[in-house]
DNA sequence: CGCAAGCTTGCACGCTGTGCAAGCTTGCGT
DNA sequence: ACGCAAGCTTGCACAGCGTGCAAGCTTGCG
C-alpha cells in the first residue's frame, strides 16, 4: 500500500546501511548482555563507526534498539487520511491504518516479537517506545481533527486506539501461537462494543 | 476516602519536607527558563541541599518537576479494588478511582493546571508522565485481573481508560474555565458508547 | 571537471546518575 | 537517661551521555 516509490541513490543507501547496521548491533548486545551493561560506544564499535556518528542517527541506546524509521509515520498518517477520505469512520480508520503498519513492520515475525519482549523487560526501551507513539499520536490527531475537527473528540479517540494497538501488540508478543492480526481486531472490536465486560475467566467454554 | 492515617515521625517528615522542596524549586526554576537550562545542581542549590541528596528523591529533574508520589498510585489501586468490590465493571470501577484522584491532585487547580502546561510543552516531561502512568498501568491491571480473570481484557480496559483520562487532563488544562470532572466524564462515557463519532464539527448546532 | 551538499569523524566539554564511605539525626529499647 | 541501630544527607570519584564545532571525505549535479 505504501512504499518507496524512489529508488533513493548511492548517498542515502550508505546512510540507511549505517542507520541499520546500528540498529542490527545494539538489538544484537542488548540481546546478549541486557541494555544496562551496553554503551553507546559498544555499539558504534560494533557497527564499525565512530561514536559520534551514532548520535547522527539515534539520540540514544533505547531509540537504536527500536530502530524505529520516521518515515513509518508519515506512511501510518497517509494511509489514515486515505481511509478517512473514503468515509470511514475515525475509528475504523485507524484500524486500517495500523493494521497496515503492522503488516509492514511484521515481515520477520519473529524478530518483531523479541523486540516487544524487548520493550516489555527492560523499562528505559518501553519509555522510548511511548515517546515514538506519542509522536505517531500527535500527526494522527492532526489528520483525524481534519476529518472531524478540533476538539476533545479527535484527541480521545486517537489516543485510545494507539493504547489499543499497543496493548495488542504487547499482549501478542507474549502469546506464542496466536494472530497478531487477530489480535488487533479483536481490540478495536471491543473498543466498538464499549469495552463491555466479557465472560469472566474463559472468553468461550463453548 | 484514602489518606494518611497515621501520623508519621519527625524523620518522615523532615524527608518529606526536603523532597517537596525540591519539587518546588523544580517547578519554579523551569517556570523561570524553561527546561534545558536548568541542571539538578541548580534546583539542589535552590533547595538547599547536596546535589547528591538530588537523587535519593528523583531520578531526574524531570520526575522533580512532576513530583508524583509514589503513595498515590497505592491510593488509587485501593480505591479501585474497593469500586471492583462494590460490584461496578472494570470501566466504571476505573472512573470512579481517577475521579477520587483528580480531586485529591486538583485541590489547587491552579497550579494543577500549570504543572499540565509543562507536561505539554516540554517533551521530557512528557515523557516522564508516561512512565509514571505506566507504572500506575501495571498496578491497575493487576487488580483488574483479580476481578476478571487474566488475559487481553484485562489489560486492554486498563490501558485503554488510562489513555483516556491522561487525554481529558491535558484538553482540560488548555481549555480554561471548563470542569475537569465534567470532561472525565465525558471522556468515559465516549468510551462506553464504544467512540462512536459526534456530529461533525460542532457538537450541537441546534 | 569542479563545486556544493551532506555524511562521518575527532575533540572538547558540561551534565547525568550511581556506588561508596563517612557524618549526623532520629527512633526505640533497655 | 543512655546508647545503639536505622536511615537520611553529604562529598567524592567516575563512567557514560549528548551536543557543538570544525575538518575531511564521498556523492550528486551542472
Amino acid at each position: 500500500m505504501t512504499g518507496t516509490l524512489a529508488p533513493p541513490g548511492r548517498r542515502e543507501r550508505k546512510k540507511a546501511a549505517t542507520r541499520q547496521a546500528l540498529h542490527v548491533a545494539a538489538q544484537e548486545l542488548v540481546a546478549e548482555r541486557g541494555l544496562a551493561a551496553v554503551t553507546v560506544e559498544a555499539i558504534a564499535q560494533r557497527a564499525d563507526v565512530a561514536t559520534r556518528t551514532f548520535f547522527n542517527h539515534f539520540s540514544s541506546k533505547e531509540e537504536a534498539v527500536l530502530g524505529w524509521d520516521p518515515a513509518e509515520a508519515d506512511e501510518i498518517t497517509a494511509d489514515l487520511r486515505a481511509a478517512l477520505g473514503e468515509g470511514l469512520g475515525p475509528l475504523d480508520a485507524i484500524e486500517v491504518a495500523v493494521q497496515a503498519a503492522t503488516e509492514r513492520a511484521a515481515v520477520d515475525s519473529e524478530a518483531f516479537r523479541q523486540r516487544m519482549a524487548l520493550v516489555r523487560s527492560e523499562p528505559l526501551v518501553l519509555a522510548a517506545s511511548y515517546a515514538q507513539w506519542e509522536r505517531l499520536t500527535a500527526a494522527m490527531v492532526e489528520v483525524v481533527e481534519g476529518a472531524v475537527g478540533p476538539g476533545l473528540y479527535a484527541s480521545l479517540v486517537v489516543a485510545v486506539a494507539v493504547a489499543a494497538a499497543r496493548t495488542a501488540r504487547l499482549e501478542w508478543a507474549q502469546n506464542p501461537g496466536v494472530d497478531l492480526r487477530a489480535t488487533l481486531h479483536a481490540t478495536f472490536t471491543a473498543l466498538r462494543a464499549g469495552l463491555a465486560q466479557p465472560a469472566p475467566t474463559r472468553p468461550e467454554h463453548r
